[in-house]
DNA sequence: TAATGCAATATTGTTGACAATTTGTCTTTT
DNA sequence: AAAAGACAAATTGTCAACAATATTGCATTA
């Protein structure tokens, strides 16, 4: 029996999950918008499934705090507000900043390789079509630094909790900016610390890196948007 | 009619908030050992409840990474390992680190004078009996230095996830060590720091505040404990 | 007319039963 | 005797109905 048994499940197996997957995306697209009421009954007909495993979904989604509950009083999707991003931000400075120094110890050369490949690909895709790297390829990148760092409880915070947060307002505040070119070129200055193995350097760009992204961020949403704060 | 409303809910309001609650700290102070698998059934009319409201403490157990689930399989308490200890340590050093900064800008002078009171009180319970201390207050010090960051998210990020399994690693490894005087001293530096708002050398006590008791914590291990990687 | 209180409605919380999956045991086979 | 397979028991996942709480609208009253 030739088993391919890669370590991925290879579906989602609760309903539970598959529906908060499917809630996930749709929050951070804004399919379901962002202050919204969540009805249970409504969403667990319009998915044809029974309101418990959509509360359990529910929970999750309450977990990596994409939804606010109140008991006896429902779910709402979280309001986005410039201050919370700001947060969001200041948390990833100094998440990811420990992990690019943990990386430098103890990423894979094969690692670094595939980063290597990876970032290739943005440089042509920057070229052509800022979008692609602006929408999923800048996370890619940041995932692969928070997956270096070997701290398995760093990397489930950031993927399960954070990672989804951090995509909303991408999402939601279609952020696209001049700084994609730099923020480019300081990938790869992160990287080449990482291959050096000089931890405080790693630490040091990654997090100016997000900081500098942070200022460019606040400053938009100076200028352009007027968001409630 | 005169509302005493205080914004703390008077008590846990729904049986799935209140079992939480007890399973929480039933795990931390090893009633529910470390490594066990969580019978839905037997907890449930253990606790004289339905599967239901049972699930979704789970969930939130799960949520602060106290408990594993598996599908289809269940639930088990996380198992104590040395790596995942260290890993937690990391975590706070770079959390608080932040969060002290964040305090020497945002925490206000009657924050700093209840910390003031809180740390001679401290200083008293040391001179009699250590074992206070280390059991409560020693959190209750970080958590208001958390507190004081006003970043929201990280302070929830704190408080429900991170803070029950310090002290869950606090009470099964009985951490109780020489250094009690001198991260005494720690404390009072770093509010010093954060009282003159000198932010850098908030971050810079609180990181190796942190970090000193990583390291003790390690040697001790590596010393008395043959505890499993 | 505005405010208060009550009743009706709708939503969430909880329960117990049913379905699906896994685990353990026993039999069967090589 | 060991391994494979099938059956049985137990556990988890899911469902639909019931109870409790909150919200809404209306009527009543000041």
């Amino acid at each position: 029996m030739y088993e391919s048994n890669k370590n991925e499940p290879i579906a989602s197996l609760t309903i539970a999950d598959s529906i908060c997957n499917k809630l996930q995306t749709a929050i951070v697209e804004g399919i379901i918008p962002s202050g919204s009421k969540i009805s249970e009954p409504a969403l667990a007909n319009q998915f044809g499934i029974s309101r418990g495993p959509l509360r359990e979904a529910l929970s999750r989604l309450e977990a990596c705090k994409l939804i606010e509950r109140k008991p006896n009083v429902g779910a709402r999707v979280i309001s986005l507000t410039r201050q919370h991003l700001v947060e969001i931000y200041l948390i990833r400075e100094s998440l990811e900043g420990l992990a690019a120094r943990q990386a430098a110890k103890n990423m894979s050369d094969k690692e670094l390789n595939e980063i290597d490949v990876l970032l290739d690909k943005h440089e042509q895709h920057i070229k052509q079509d800022q979008s692609y790297y602006q929408k999923e390829g800048e996370m890619d990148f940041h995932c692969r630094i928070i997956k270096g760092s070997r701290n398995n409880h760093l990397i489930e915070m950031y993927i399960n909790d954070l990672y989804h947060l951090i995509r909303l307002y991408r999402y939601q505040f279609g952020m696209v900016s001049k700084r994609v070119p730099r923020a480019f070129v300081e990938h790869g200055q992160i990287v080449d610390a990482i291959r050096q193995h000089d931890g405080e350097l790693a630490q040091f760009l990654m997090t100016r890196h997000i900081r500098s992204s942070r200022r460019t961020v606040e400053k938009m949403l100076d200028e352009h948007l007027a968001i409630s704060d």
